[in-house]
DNA sequence: TTTATTAGACTACACGCGTAATCCAAAAAT
DNA sequence: ATTTTTGGATTACGCGTGTAGTCTAATAAA
């Protein structure tokens, strides 16, 4: 199985911007990033490139330009992230975050009713019947 | 209000140490941390130091050695680290992340229990009444 | 009392990251 | 055909971090 490359703060911009919507030029994502992020041209473009050595993106080459796109899904990597996340901060238990979150944040009473619905169906599942599929 | 300062992964570690008990000298701190980091005294020490600059944490002095505690709590900057990594990784979305866990991760029914409870209780309070505390 | 140990202070060094600028070859403009 | 622009490659540079090692003064040991 594939190590998913580490992405830093601001790499993880330009991959929003390739999973939004790919592929798509340096140019486009220096456009697209403009007036959001401040950032020169050229900065975008170390970001790509860095991206490229660490192969969390590729590109099609058309000419003398190139195509960008994603080579990790973005559901992959903000899972692994959050357990890594998890891990760090909440020792890796779920429950905690889950009652910070749930007591701290607000949310609209429709949020709520989802969030009880989804609880409904684990209850029903049984806790321990382990239902997550192969990998 | 003080600012936060930003703690490394590594000085994490040292961190949980003096959250779960302090004050503790250089030497309690490295013990503590022996055989589950793996790291030499001197580098402990270093993540002391640069904790100690930060003003993460500080020290009395008794005789010739330090007796270090923690200037931040563990809630506030846990707290603080959730709020970053909601905005970095879901957009400051709570409720992606909530669906996400609720999903994924296997629950005791005890705590699926604790958890619609709560749920509930926001749904009395009503979805929209600010009952945070000033700040 | 001379020596060895030790705690903390200071120094080291490579790598990742944020933030670009410079170099070069090809394409576009003149 | 020569000049300018431009895309991508390479280089830069300071700061934070992981991971220690050296220096120094004081204490403990011999």
């Amino acid at each position: 199985m594939k190590e998913l490359p580490k992405i830093s703060e601001a790499e993880w911009e330009v991959m929003k911007i390739l999973w939004s919507r790919s592929p798509q030029t340096a140019n486009e994502v220096i456009e697209a990033l403009e007036g959001q992020m401040d950032w020169k041209p050229k900065t975008v473009r170390t970001l790509i490139s860095r991206l490229l050595q660490k192969e969390a993106i590729a590109f099609q080459e058309t000419g003398r330009t190139y195509l960008y796109y994603p080579l990790v899904s973005q559901d992959d990597y903000v899972q692994t992230e959050t357990q890594s996340f998890l891990k760090r901060l909440y020792g890796g238990a779920v429950k905690p975050l889950l009652v910070h979150f749930l007591r701290e944040q607000k949310l609209s009473s429709d949020e709520i009713s989802e969030l009880k619905r989804i609880l409904d169906e684990k209850t029903e599942e049984g806790p321990d019947r382990d239902r997550r599929k192969d990998r």
